[in-house]
DNA sequence: ATTCTTAACGAAAACGTTTTCGTGTTGATA
DNA sequence: TATCAACACGAAAACGTTTTCGTTAAGAAT
């Protein structure tokens, strides 16, 4: 077991000094042909590769950058963090993630853990638990102490920053004026409790899309669901609440869901009832993961682009760490700074399955 | 934008030497009450927090570890992320992760560009690509420069490492004996190429399974899949295979599958040919997703625990990175090295849903 | 013969820590 | 009064780089 060799090592190998080494790695012109031919030689032959961590702390900057979610095992969360990475990696920089588990506390523990120089920048979404006490004060903190943040989906309008997000808005009206146009006239709304922010958003497109084609909204059909529980239990909960929910309203005959796990619960619920999709009651969802594309019948869902999603906040985060380089601190007088923050609509797309006519 | 304060700048403010503060942050005795009274005070107030960087380059360790993985967006190693990370932090370690999307190049710079000082410890799955060539130098590489790796899932016995895997091998056995009693005569196989030693693995337990129960292995029975090409066409590839399968085959009662993919699209085109579940035909598929939760009918399943697998990687390789300290170059004269590394098993479990009887 | 360039290299600082080993002062002891 | 221990603190090395600024010697120019 060999160790990594160093510059001092070759150093000393070769009766150099370690600038010595150091230039004639880089190629300087300042080392003549021989002692460079030499050095090169040697440093190949042991297969030297400079320290990163010397390189982090000796360039104040560590070319990686921290992603912090509320979740991994979740379709679109993994597919932002690959959008994240193939960019990340394709211009240098490594990801180090963090999960919050939803969690206010856990969130805070990891971006101190983070914000210690291990990282130069964070991509983050909130956790449920931060969006429902609205304390913002550690994403003030970080971006305080000079450390840039791109917030993705789940953001809030109280924190200066860049931002990538999905038009929840008008992917829900999209969604609702294509049922409306594939002739439902009793189109049900399956939702969450407003505080995610997606959710409320959503359930504005819902509405703005009724109005535009002048149907009056009807409270009986919207059915806000509490998401509060986790997974086992959830499951059941839920398919109880749709089937009561259909039972009591059985004149629907198209659901907009705001996501997929709600989408497909209420194709479930509707085939137990007799129901024939897309004959009797069409189903859009919201996100584009794995159960829309084989569940049966396949779901006609609002793909969110959460790979492009993860791209963009990556070249955002890197865009703004790179041009801080030039200008050390600020030459220009800043006019506005808050017009300095870039926000990304990513648009939806509607993804047409089977389970619409 | 206030930098973060620096233990030179807090000796400078506070007119004593940079000893002095570190001596009093860390409470050392050698330090009078006062000047840690004031010290600790000023800190706090500043904020103070040390510099991972600066810290792993003294102590040449970075407490992170390096995940790297075939892709992200995959249920099974989103979950193994997820018990990796969870440990990981309740064990002060950060993970960063590099993906290498079934590629052995990537797969390689990846794991230079971790090696170099940015990382203690692998942890790892084996490319698709890599397994093909069987090129194992760069795990060799290293291993060799002290680096600890723990292998999960696609390991392989050519390298000596710790390793966690699931008992694919007993999990297919258990499926299919279960099949069989539940009255099945005619198991059909959905399975991959060989080249994946989990696949190969559970083809080798399906057929002992057979052979336990005295049942003739019938090789029209075994379907190989071939898992090439991607995502788009691959499904439509996919149902046509099956489809063909099954007609050639109609006596088939009960189907394995190797994966949960097969295993549902096995259900939806069995339902096509107007096959009742579980009556007609029963289906078992491997690895709990979340397909098998929420497909129609409901998937019974052979579960991995990816969670599981991934906590005891994290300690697995943990352990070995915080005794290294303890023997710094081995005091030990190591009588058989290879005994050395710990090779865990996670038993499989049967997860019964409504495409059993 | 003296000054000036230039080539080729080395010394040292800096990034932010921790830790070992001084060093000076004080009060007590012989 | 001379010695000693204890106390409180500072200097410096070390981790592995890069880079600035010497420094030396040789050859060219005056």
């Amino acid at each position: 077991m060999k160790r990594k060799i160093t510059l001092k090592q070759i150093a000393r190998e070769l009766e150099v000094s370690i600038s010595t080494v150091s230039k004639a790695l880089s190629g300087s012109k300042e080392i003549s042909e021989d002692t460079t031919q030499k050095i090169q030689a040697f440093a190949k032959l042991y297969n030297y590769r400079p320290n990163n961590i010397a390189l982090s702390l000796k360039n104040r900057k560590t070319k990686t950058i921290g992603i912090l979610i509320p979740e991994i095992v979740h379709h679109f969360f993994s597919t932002v963090i690959f959008g994240i990475e193939r960019v990340a990696n394709k211009r240098g920089y490594n990801v180090i993630v963090g999960l919050s588990n939803e969690s206010f506390t856990k969130e805070i523990i990891n971006m101190e853990m983070l914000a210690n120089g291990s990282i130069d920048g964070f991509i983050l979404s909130i956790s449920k638990e931060t969006l429902l006490k609205q304390d913002y004060h550690h994403f003030h903190a970080t971006i305080n102490q000079g450390m840039p943040i791109v917030m993705f989906d789940r953001v809030v309008s109280e924190v200066d920053c860049d931002k990538v997000i999905v038009d929840d808005f008008n992917g829900a009206v999209k969604a609702v004026n294509m049922l409306i146009n594939k002739g439902c006239e009793n189109i049900a709304l399956l939702t969450t409790m407003d505080y995610v922010s997606v959710g409320r958003l959503r359930t504005q497109g819902y509405l703005e899309a009724l109005e535009r084609n002048n149907i009056e909204a009807n409270s009986d059909l919207i059915l806000k669901i509490n998401d509060s529980l986790n997974s086992a239990d959830h499951l059941d909960f839920l398919e109880n609440e749709i089937n009561k929910f259909f039972e009591l309203n059985p004149n629907i005959d198209g659901v907009f869901a705001v996501n997929e796990l709600y989408a497909i619960t209420a194709m479930k619920v509707a085939k137990k009832l007799g129901l024939k999709i897309p004959d009797d009651i069409q189903v859009i969802g919201f996100t584009d993961g794995v159960l829309s594309k084989h569940a049966t019948p396949t779901l006609t869902t609002v793909s969110q682009h959460g790979q492009r999603i993860g791209e963009q906040a990556a070249n955002l985060l890197i865009d703004r760490l790179e041009s801080e380089d030039v200008e050390p601190d600020s030459f220009i007088v800043n006019s506005n700074p808050k017009s300095d923050f870039i926000k990304l609509v990513i648009e939806t797309e509607i993804i047409e399955r089977e389970s619409t006519k």
